[in-house]
DNA sequence: TCAAAAGTGTTGCTCATACACCCATGA
DNA sequence: TCATGGGTGTATGAGCAACACTTTTGA
């Protein structure tokens, strides 16, 4: 994609910084909050081999969201997710290869996502947010920004609806909820709230899962 | 300052973009919120004369935030002012001269700053939101996020601070909530609000002004 | 009959809203 | 005494938090 023909009729001398994105992919799986990561392979890196935000370059006719676009499907076979901007990170040495500024995104994805291993670049792996290693570049500082804004946003906003399939129990919804904040909710209290939104649809079926009573199915309106 | 040596390591190739910030300044004035707009002057500029955000380059050898700073005190004479950062607008003919990434910030200050006009190298107006010409750019959209949210972050937060001078009465504080909400509230009950916040602090005296009963003057603790 | 999760109501508290009159001042 | 904005209390309803037991199912 580098060898994209440079007609921008902006000047070369005041271009001096490249434009990124990184994208902070949430999910929740077995009642844990988790966070997609991509191992740094770039080379002439110091920090090859760690483990890094799947992000990258912005090109020259692709706007930020195309490029978060692009860079999951291409670089972790993730596609079609729900994501908002976060914020923009511009301190002067954030990459130490020259200057990056990126503008940072979050994505939601449902536990049963379906990544297409195959069309993956990058090795990727999902890490509970309550065990991260040290990241690469600032992206411990973006994962701090990332997590502090769903957690605030899942309290009076339905984001909830990305992290979970079409159809889905209270119960489920509910340990989403408990995931993403980091704290218990009283059962009762939590489907009297999630009900009196009317944002959900109960299907009138039911599933059961090992020996238990059935639980109602719902989705999103 | 353009004339920086370009000492970056990152390729030339990829380096497409310009990058930009843009400012989005309110104030609260005689019970209207009005920003601040800068006269477009650069040449071989379709929008030359038009009312817009003043912003302007991102240097090598500074951060977005340190650029807004710079920008307001050069073009407009404004100093410390609070400022937070709102969204980047990276639509790629957003600028008919070439890809220019803008990062947009809110400023806010109170309505009687000391705008230093002398050092201001820009022809500058306080426009009322409600009365706002069609801006230069993308810049309509850009007012429109601001001010999305700032009505939303009045609401939440106690940002209003910062629209108000070192000492006010609580009308004053009032109108600048109605001001920004576009909404009239219940005295006394913006009041009861405002007072179990534990924001305020009564200084104990009181300001008259013209023929009517003194007011109370608060600060923010 | 047991295990395991599904499902269900009431009470008290806090907080937001609606609403109207007297006070202090200087002309 | 009048005009002007400053300043105050109460009643009602909505929404949230605390709290424990019964139901359904298959093994």
């Amino acid at each position: 994609m580098k060898d994209k023909k440079d007609n921008n009729p902006i000047p070369q001398e005041i271009r001096f910084a490249a434009l990124a994105v990184d994208i902070v992919c949430f999910r929740v799986a077995d009642g844990d909050l988790e966070v997609l990561l991509g191992k740094v392979a770039t080379d002439n890196n110091k920090y090859k081999g760690w483990w890094a935000h799947v992000g990258g370059l912005v090109q020259i006719d692709e706007t930020a969201e195309q490029a978060v676009d692009r860079l999951l499907s291409d670089k972790a076979g993730i596609n079609k997710i729900y994501k908002e901007q976060l914020y923009t990170f511009s301190a002067i040495n954030r990459d130490p290869r020259g200057r990056v500024v990126s503008v940072a995104y979050i994505a939601l994805t449902d536990g049963t996502n379906t990544q297409d291993l195959a069309k993956a670049r990058v090795e990727t792996v999902w890490k509970r947010v309550g065990s991260l290693p040290k990241l690469a570049y600032d992206h411990d500082e973006i994962i701090r920004v990332a997590i502090e804004r769903l957690r605030s946003k899942i309290m009076y906003t339905d984001i909830a609806r990305y992290f979970m399939p079409k159809e889905f129990t209270l119960s489920e919804l509910q340990k989403v909820y408990e995931a993403v904040t980091g704290e218990g909710v009283d059962k009762r209290n939590f489907r009297k709230r999630i009900i009196a939104l009317g944002i959900l649809k109960d299907t009138r079926r039911t599933i059961k899962k090992g020996v238990m009573r059935p639980a109602s199915l719902y989705t999103f309106k």
